[in-house]
RNA sequence: GGAUCGGUAGUUCAGUUGGUUAGAAUGCCGCCCUGUCACGGCGGAGGUCGCGGGUUCGAGUCCCGUCCGGUCCGCCA
């Protein structure tokens, strides 16, 4: 053995001791006839004192950073002792060393704090992993990694590999796709997710099926996208949604408790899409802060009719509201005191590119009462002490309105919502709120194809009772422009997805397992019947052979682990990630291949020239 | 595919209306230092200012193109 003990281990206890560690050098500090060398591994940091004899050795061999180094020692008690680090109490005399391995300079430090940036990290990632910060978030993910499988095994679930190395599917993402030597002309496809295989280990009978599994889309990048990523992928036969439900918050609550000791005791909180869309202009909002969208052309009432309340803003003259497809408001609870300065910044905010507004209305509602408004002008006080009502402003908040079409003002006030939340201090880091977002549109309206798509996954089941609707209407659209009006528009799916502070970490469905159903619904995709048979006949296939009601959910258990982390990005924990272009640019991948290698695949290039 | 910000020492950055020899911090190298732990002190080396072209007496700075990276939109069932 290389070492007795690691460096992160040795205590007061171990004084007088004889050890051997090994570890890489962290930092050398001189002083003249003696030398403090700080030692370090995964377990951490314990320091060397290089007396006078082993000191001139040390002239002979010099150290640098991130040298390998073993030393044995005697444990002593240190007289200036550190409270920053475990070990602090206790060095090591260092009677002989060996320099294992010697280390060119880093390019960048490898501390807490390093001076490096993302890209140069990202190039020496070997490096990078040596730091503190993200071993700690490694060792986060690997603690999430067995809290779900400690969980999942204690239910009877049964981890279940499937391949890689599939087919390709019509519907959903790009796949990213593999060329087959031995069947020259034709490709795998990496899975987008396990999808079919855990609906046929369902109809196999195995009824409690998961895998914590790489999935695969060939999509243009975000901070928080990789174009592999990690899923908890789970199934199960014999339940309804309410036993997913129940299922996997159990998960989540497991997972709370084993990595953040936290003890989630309160319910999950669940809401209807619609009311997320209403509510907070979002399928995925953050509950951890109310400020709730108020609607000013048309509100929603619980009956689930849309009652006209245009009469608050409507024929006061103020243009941009009468001809705005949308008007929609929050009131910021406190804000009434901003100044003009601090007002002009938020609308500048909202009119950039990436939110699109071309202006914003404020009200003040100020804390004795009266209101002062940008619009003052078209809107008596009565009118203003209206909207402030319906707004749910109180005295001494500041009431924010945008106008425009409806998707684009929509998503711009779930924005500011949440810029606001931010702001304001409301979404607090150490808070968790979850949530079930429920009853999603089976179908989306795709106005390229002026067809319908599914909205989650093509083997999604319809509620129940929107199963007769399905089934009895002709999928095709005449009007495109009164899409909406399509029976298909209203069909809700036994879908699901889990919000945590406002992101999404997972989402599921209760699946069609009945093949006529599940040939309607490829039909309503515009597939035929052959194209259909073509790419799902398998499915179909087994469909007829006694598949058992089921359905199941997957969790992004990347974005998961970096929410439990705190952090915004889940590149820091994955431990070889890619960059924003889908590159690796450690190994630079992806790479150019030898001409025999496309030789033995029967391929040719035909690159497009760039101009 | 589009928008936007950035690229200057090993690294992180500054660099004025276009004007002398492009700076700082940190890292690196050398010397000094027996209690440091962000050690300290003194000294030193280190730059095709991403690349190509243009404007100008003169370009790190202005213009055009291009490459690379970040963020966002589209996209991601």
């Amino acid at each position: 053995m290389f070492r007795s003990h690691t460096c992160g281990e040795l205590r007061l206890q171990n004084v007088n001791s004889q050890v051997t560690l090994a570890g890489w050098v962290q930092t050398v500090r001189k002083f003249g006839s003696i030398t403090f060398v700080d030692l370090r591994d995964r377990y951490g940091i314990t320091q060397l004192l290089f007396g006078e004899e082993l000191n001139a050795m040390l002239d002979e061999n010099p150290l640098g950073r991130e040298f390998v180094l073993q030393v044995t020692g005697i444990v002593s008690e240190r007289s200036n002792k550190n409270k920053n680090i475990p070990t602090g109490d206790i060095e090591i005399n260092v009677e002989s060393f060996k320099i294992l391995n010697k280390s060119a300079v880093p390019p960048f430090t490898i501390q807490d704090d390093t001076d490096g940036g993302d890209d140069l990290r990202m190039k020496y990632r070997f490096l990078d992993l040596r730091r503190n910060a993200v071993k700690k978030n490694l060792e986060l993910r690997y603690a999430v990694n067995r809290a779900t499988r400690d969980y999942l095994h204690q239910q009877g679930f049964m981890d279940i590999e499937t391949p890689f190395l599939i087919k390709s599917t019509p519907e959903g993402a790009r796949d990213f796709v593999v060329p087959s030597r031995m069947n020259p002309g034709q490709f795998y496809a990496l899975p987008q997710s396990p999808q079919t295989f855990k609906q046929l280990l369902m109809v196999s009978g195995y009824d409690r099926y998961y895998q914590i599994v790489k999935c695969f889309r060939d999509e243009d990048l975000r901070a928080d996208r990789q174009p592999e990523f990690t899923q908890i992928d789970c199934e199960m036969a014999f339940v309804e949604q309410e036993d997913i439900l129940n299922m996997f918050e159990g998960l989540i609550k497991y997972i709370f408790k084993a990595v953040k000791n936290i003890d989630y005791t309160e319910a999950v909180e669940r809401m209807t899409w619609e009311d997320a869309m209403w509510n907070y202009g979002n399928d995925k909002p953050d509950i951890r802060f109310d400020m709730k969208v108020a609607n000013l052309k048309s509100a929603f009432n619980k009956a689930g009719s849309i009652v006209a309340t245009g009469e608050l803003i409507n024929g006061a003259g103020f243009g941009v509201f009468d001809n705005a497809e949308t008007v929609l408001a929050i009131a910021v609870p406190g804000a009434s005191e901003y100044t003009r300065k601090q007002i002009d910044e938020l609308t500048d905010w909202v009119k950039r590119p990436q939110v699109g507004m071309q202006g914003m209305v404020n009200i003040k509602c100020n804390a004795d009462g009266t209101f002062k408004s940008s619009v003052d002008k078209f809107f008596s006080e009565d009118k203003l002490k209206a909207i402030a009502a319906f707004a749910n402003a109180k005295p001494g908040d500041l009431i924010l309105i945008l106008a425009g079409p409806e998707e684009r003002t929509r998503k711009a006030i779930s924005d500011l919502r949440l810029e606001l939340g931010e702001r304001l201090g409301l979404r607090k880091k150490n808070e968790y709120r979850l949530l079930w977002v429920l009853d999603f549109p089976l179908f989306e309206y795709a106005e390229e194809d002026n067809r319908w798509v599914a909205r989650h996954h093509p083997f999604t089941s319809p509620k129940p009772s929107h199963i007769e609707v399905m089934i009895n209407n002709d999928p095709v659209i005449e009007n495109a422009a009164e899409y909406l009006k399509h029976p298909y528009s209203n069909i809700k799916a036994n879908a699901y997805d889990m919000v945590l502070n406002g992101n999404e970490i997972g989402g599921g469905s209760i699946r069609i397992f009945q093949r006529e159903l599940q040939e309607k619904m490829f039909s309503a995709l515009g597939m035929s019947k052959e194209e259909a048979l073509h790419k799902f006949g398998f499915l179909l296939g087994a469909f007829e052979y006694g598949a058992p009601p089921h359905g199941g959910i997957a969790f992004g258990f990347d974005r998961l682990c970096a929410i439990l982390g705190g952090s915004e990005s889940i590149r820091d924990f994955i431990a070889f990630p890619k960059n924003n272009s889908g590159r690796d640019v450690m190994l630079d991948a992806p790479a150019t291949i030898d001409d025999k290698q496309l030789q033995e695949l029967q391929i040719q290039l035909d690159l497009e020239k760039k101009a």
